[in-house]
RNA sequence: GCGAGGGUGGCGGAAUUGGUAGACGCACUGGUCUUAGGAACCAGCGCCUUUGGCAUGGGGGUUCGAGUCCCCCCUCUCGCACCA
């Protein structure tokens, strides 16, 4: 290319990014109401807590939401997509103390620098709809959900034991405990009795669980780590009497069949029992050292593999109600007081952790279930047996199957009245009080005369304190702020004192989704009418980090609001898309291990499209993303070359002309194909999976056969009709990615329109089609040769051609055809 | 231990669901143009002992034909983890 040549229009990202951000947030080009003969399609992407900078995992999950929902567009949709703020939390607490500054100031600020960073990604938000949660406007019906949930039962205070996390100073919720740490610092968690606010999610387990089924456009890895983390079992609760009391013991056991094989019983160490059976006991302080000290080790080893089996016999006796046996009660540190009712009927031969314990104290191992052709015997078992099979040694069910056992002893246990059917959970009560400052204060209030009261609706919202009266920071607790906490009783307006804990920020992200519906709306948490157009999302993404936490949250939320009469919906989500993490040398990008990239560097350098392409180019979007630094310099190579090609070809795109199918030279023909067969991968590939990598391999391949046919070197160059069908739809198909620029390639071409304006374009099957197909010829099933055809050839003459073919006979070499396959379209396989 | 998902060139990743393995991109090699090239363009690029042979973690099987289906094993990632 000669120097004169090179004087072209560079590709100047930045003047151009700049343009069309400005003009898409001066027309509000993106803003939508419900007010439309359009079909709606709600996408959202988990929206950022404003921890001060974005960073690649957000710009990659917003990359790709804006890919849906400018497709969407694209397609027809009325696309709501809204953008806010997740912006109660630590983090904010924490760096106002540094800084010494006020929580909200911090937060306001990183709202203010992340929204400008958002709006240099060129997100097709509607930011009309933009909301924080740390903003009273949006807490103050939070808190009436809150107090419509009390009403309704579904909140209640309780003083238990909590997930204490000392480096946060506050409890977490059992969903914000990782293998025994903090979900936010990684510090131990503790455990402490306190009382706290709970939700009580476990009323909805049930439906939590069954509506798992209707979730079928959810990751199946998904849905599994919520039913385990629900965790359903049914059994049996039946209740032993203790030896000589008038105390019961009451057990849970999924394996009532084996009830004659008790020959233990294990309590945990936390049990309430224990202290009725320590009275006059002679080994009392022996037993207490041992619980005090499994209590503790349970707490420190939360995080490690499983320790071993131990206990302690307590002396004291209960009686099987099925056979009168009298069995010792051990307690025992395998025994969780919070699963079930804190004590197991131990089975140890039908059960691996009772048969370990059993070995270890010498404690008798009496099979009862025996399965098909086998004999067991509990002198001889190497380790417990857990097949079904007939029951045996267990008195008028002896002979019994043991599944249709099960029913049977539940029915008999029913009838003696000492137990009956019983399910239990593994999920508990949502527990959302935090002894934190900057969180949404939770509106009760403690009356010395009327107990715990409600704060009247028509008060809300209570506001956080903005001043700086605790003299020591900005972001002290609420229970040091006498200002805050003193009041009075709503009912007999005697002096009274407001609760000071604040409710856990996943609160606010459980229905964050619904307000986006009606976000400015005056009289309700939700305007019915908008949500119930808009509801349920069509399309959420985010990481899968949130599996169990704030997915499980949101769901229970959404069933809570349709029962409080706001919405009718049963399931918040109907799509889910988990993607992968951005990794860098191995590992995912942190701060802590240095390997961060700043999206704003690569704005800076390449501009927002190329950021863009990369992160939707370089992996599907549910996998791990491998950052590579070359691979960014590849998509900016592919954008320059396009906008090169376009401003090169100007007049003759522009010129365009009717694509006549009968005056088609071969390097038309050939284009015109390409486009059409690119339209269906795209389209195909958007549809199918939002593989967004394999979508834009397909333009690239559809680029590089127009850019070579153009090229000089080409007897028969493309005329301007096929040339100007390639652009225009090129430069619709890649849009969703890379917007600002197609959106000036598109004006620069075509000034009376802008993209935006455009339909997603439609393959036409007959240009797409081959005529020619290259066949290929196997002997003995190994490729031997390729052969040239007209796509309309018929098997026989095909058949033919292949036993002709050179290739071909040399391996036939003379042998018996035995038989011939053909394969339509594909190949002929010659067996010798 | 239980559950889920992976293992394909030097790298990220494709492969119409049983029919040309390695699309597209990166890296690399050679060339053209240049005062220069970290620009652009052209060509090459799985491995080997290259008329051919071997290759999708390893081993077996089904089939005319297997990355894809079946069995066994190895390995990695994620989730749950004494749940009675």
């Amino acid at each position: 290319m000669s120097v004169n040549e090179q004087q072209e229009i560079l590709y100047d990202f930045k003047t151009i990014e700049q343009k069309w951000q400005d003009q898409w947030l001066s027309n509000a080009t993106y803003r939508v109401s419900s007010d439309s003969d359009k079909e709606k399609y709600y996408v959202l992407e988990m929206f950022p807590y404003p921890s001060g900078r974005i960073h690649m995992g957000h710009v990659r999950n917003y990359s790709i939401g804006d890919v849906v929902a400018r497709y969407k567009r694209f397609r027809g949709f009325n696309v709501l997509h809204p953008m806010g703020w997740d912006s109660f939390g630590l983090p904010a607490e924490n760096a106002a103390i540094k800084n010494n500054t006020h929580p909200a100031r911090w937060t306001y600020d990183n709202i203010d620098y992340m929204r400008t960073q958002l709006r240099q990604l060129g997100l097709s938000y509607d930011w009309d709809r933009e909301i924080a949660t740390c903003n009273p406007k949006y807490y103050t019906w939070e808190q009436q959900i809150f107090l419509e949930m009390y009403e309704k039962g579904l909140v209640y205070q309780k003083t238990t034991t909590v997930n204490w996390c000392e480096s946060c100073h506050t409890v977490l919720a059992n969903e914000q405990v990782i293998e025994g740490t903090c979900w936010r610092c990684d510090e131990l968690v503790e455990a402490r009795n306190m009382s706290g606010w709970f939700f009580k999610i476990t009323d909805y387990a049930e439906e939590l669980l069954a509506d798992l089924d209707k979730l079928d456009g959810w990751p199946a890895k998904v849905v599994t780590m919520q039913r385990n983390w629900i965790g359903k079992s049914t059994g049996l609760q039946c209740d032993f009497q203790v030896d000589g009391t008038n105390e019961k013991l009451s057990i849970f056991t999924t394996r009532p069949d084996t009830i004659f094989g008790v020959t233990f019983m294990s309590i945990a160490a936390e049990h309430p029992l224990l202290e009725t059976l320590l009275k006059d006991n002679p080994r009392k302080q022996e037993i207490r050292d041992f619980t005090a000290r499994i209590i503790t080790e349970k707490q420190q080893q939360a995080h490690l593999d499983v320790t071993e089996k131990e206990g302690i016999a307590t002396g004291h006796y209960c009686i099987n109600p099925f056979n009168g046996d009298k069995i010792p009660i051990f307690v025992a540190n395998f025994v969780l007081m919070a699963y079930g009712t804190g004590a197991v009927m131990a089975v140890p031969a039908h059960d691996q952790r009772d048969f370990e314990f059993a070995q270890k104290y010498g404690l008798a191992i009496q099979p009862v279930v025996i399965p098909n052709e086998t004999e067991l015997t509990g002198d001889t078992m190497e380790e417990a047996s857990t097949l079904p099979g007939i029951l045996a040694d267990s008195g008028t069910f002896t002979g019994t199957d043991s599944e249709a056992a099960k029913q049977q002893i539940i029915d008999f246990a029913k009838n003696q009245e000492i137990g009956d059917a019983h399910i239990t959970y593994r999920l508990r009560d949502w527990g959302i009080s935090r002894q934190r400052y900057w969180g949404a204060p939770i509106p009760m209030v403690q009356c010395d005369t009327c107990g715990v009261q409600p704060v009247p609706v028509e008060q809300l919202p209570v506001t956080l304190p903005e001043d700086r009266d605790s003299q020591q920071n900005d972001c002290a607790p609420l229970h040091q702020r006498p200002a805050f906490y003193e009041t009075s009783c709503p009912k007999c307006k005697g002096k009274a004192k407001r609760e000071t804990d604040t409710m856990d920020t996943f609160v606010e992200s459980s229905w964050y989704f619904a307000r986006y519906t009606s976000p400015r709306f005056t009289d309700a948490p939700l305007n019915k009418k908008e949500a119930s157009h808009w509801l349920p999302v069509d399309q959420y993404i985010g990481g899968v980090e949130h599996a169990i936490l704030h997915l499980l949250y949101s769901r229970f939320f959404t069933k809570v609001l349709r029962d409080l009469g706001y919405l009718d919906i049963d399931e918040p989500f109907t799509n889910l898309l988990t993607q992968g993490m951005v990794i860098k040398d191995g590992s995912k990008m942190s701060k802590s291990k240095g390997n961060v990239v700043d999206p704003s560097d690569l704005i800076t350098e390449y501009g927002a499209d190329t950021t863009r392409l990369f992160s939707l180019f370089a992996a599907p979007p549910e996998k791990d993303l491998e950052w590579n630094a070359k691979g960014v310099e590849g998509c900016y190579r592919f954008l320059n070359r396009i906008f090169r090609f376009v401003q090169s070809h100007r007049e003759k795109i522009i010129a365009g002309g009717e694509i006549k199918n009968d005056e088609l030279n071969s390097a038309d023909r050939e284009l015109h194909r390409k486009t059409h067969q690119t339209i269906k991968r795209v389209t195909n590939n958007i549809e199918q999976n939002f593989h967004f990598n394999t979508a834009i391999s397909a333009v690239m391949e559809l680029f590089n056969t127009l850019s070579s046919l153009s090229s000089d070197k080409k007897k028969e160059k493309p005329g301007s009709p096929v040339i100007c069908e390639a652009v225009n739809n090129l430069l619709v198909l890649l849009c969703p990615m890379v917007p600002h620029f197609c959106a000036e390639l598109w004006s620069t071409l075509h000034h009376e329109t802008t993209i935006d304006d455009e339909q997603w374009p439609k393959w036409d099957e007959d240009a797409a089609r081959e005529d020619e197909l290259t066949i290929v010829i196997q002997v003995r099933g190994k490729v031997r040769s390729r052969l040239q055809v007209p796509a309309d050839i018929d098997d026989a003459s095909l058949e033919a051609m292949a036993l002709q073919d050179e290739n071909a006979l040399k391996f036939i070499d003379g042998k018996a055809i035995k038989k011939i396959i053909v394969v339509k379209k594909k190949l002929v396989n010659i067996v010798v």
